[in-house]
DNA sequence: CACTAGATAGGACGATCGTTCGTGCTTACT
DNA sequence: AGTAAGCACGAACGATCGTCCTATCTAGTG
């Protein structure tokens, strides 16, 4: 609910009335709704992981991994896991300029995942398959803008051609960087 | 102040206290708060046009052109023109998954500058600056990434250097393409 | 069985939301 | 001078917001 309405548009008897909840019992829980919107993060980075980060951990370091993040971060949008895209993406967009805990954790896990490309892409460059002359965390920057663009586009259209865009783009960078 | 608590988060009492003007005065010369949101993006429109994409006209079609439409799209980020960095990034990252008037025009906004892009780069492939192998929308999906990406980093940080990459990611990007 | 801790519900609070109404003030035209 | 139009205002509306208080129910412990 959260990647619709946001973060903040998302009310306590909205959700309460979701999950079957009066607003009182499901306020209780949290103690206010900042400490809510921290433990949607929380539970947000949780399905993430689990759906993104863990599954391409069974792939080689490098290139393998590297390319298993890209076709996972795309499925789990596709398959709409949030409805209103990656929980991040959303989330990042809505806290930008907004400073306090939520934005901060939030940003956290970005530069989080910004760091897994990065590290993947060195490794690639440790086992031959990139070119070492690349920066790593450039290339990252430039593979997660398809992703986050791709995203956001695919949300607001419908169409899974934003996907595919996003794929081009990411083997079309790759191959300039294959030696 | 829509960029920054979102076109629905902003309220007519802060508006109307910001401009100086009682709410119901404010709220009359738009009748609802949804054209409220459509006059703000109209209004937001007519800025981007003014500051990026008129003064670009002066440049020459094709490369040189292209490449002024991502400087002054920096520059407009990096000054700070709207406080939570380019207004249509945001608004479509708000309304992307809300259907309506509003998301209908941020959406048809979004997409004619994709289109302005995309003609840049054909008209850089008719003169020979860049390979005529290339997919124009493709080009201008992953300029505009890059530039999404780095207004949301750069808004969300303050630091330049999400800036940098963009235009690392931009020049590298378009020497691949360069005959 | 008595007692306690925790979860949930209902109800109410003050604040704020978008919206409406009635009114005074200014401006411009007859 | 009289009048109509438009603009801005204060006040209030019902709805919804986050939050708090209190009561009820359940599970587990002695």
């Amino acid at each position: 609910m959260a990647t619709v309405e946001g973060l903040d548009g998302l009310s306590l008897a909205r959700l309460a009335d979701a999950v079957g909840m009066s607003k009182s019992g499901l306020f209780a829980h949290f103690g206010s709704k900042e400490e809510l919107q921290l433990a949607t993060i929380d539970a947000a980075s949780t399905i993430f992981d689990e759906l993104v980060i863990e599954p391409a951990s069974t792939e080689a370091a490098g290139l393998p991994r590297l390319r298993a993040y890209v076709a996972l971060f795309l499925q789990h949008v596709e398959e709409a896991v949030f409805p209103g895209g990656c929980f991040f993406v959303s989330a990042m967009s809505e806290l930008d300029a907004q400073p306090g805990p939520a934005r901060d954790g939030a940003l956290a896990f970005s530069q989080r995942w910004l760091s897994l490309l990065a590290r993947q892409v060195m490794d690639a460059q440790a086992t031959g398959e990139l070119d070492p002359a690349a920066d790593p965390s450039q290339i990252a920057f430039e593979l997660n803008a398809y992703m986050v663009l791709g995203n956001m586009q695919f949300v607001a259209t419908s169409d899974p051609a934003a996907l595919d865009r996003v794929r081009q783009a990411v083997d079309s960078r790759l191959a300039t960087l294959t030696v």
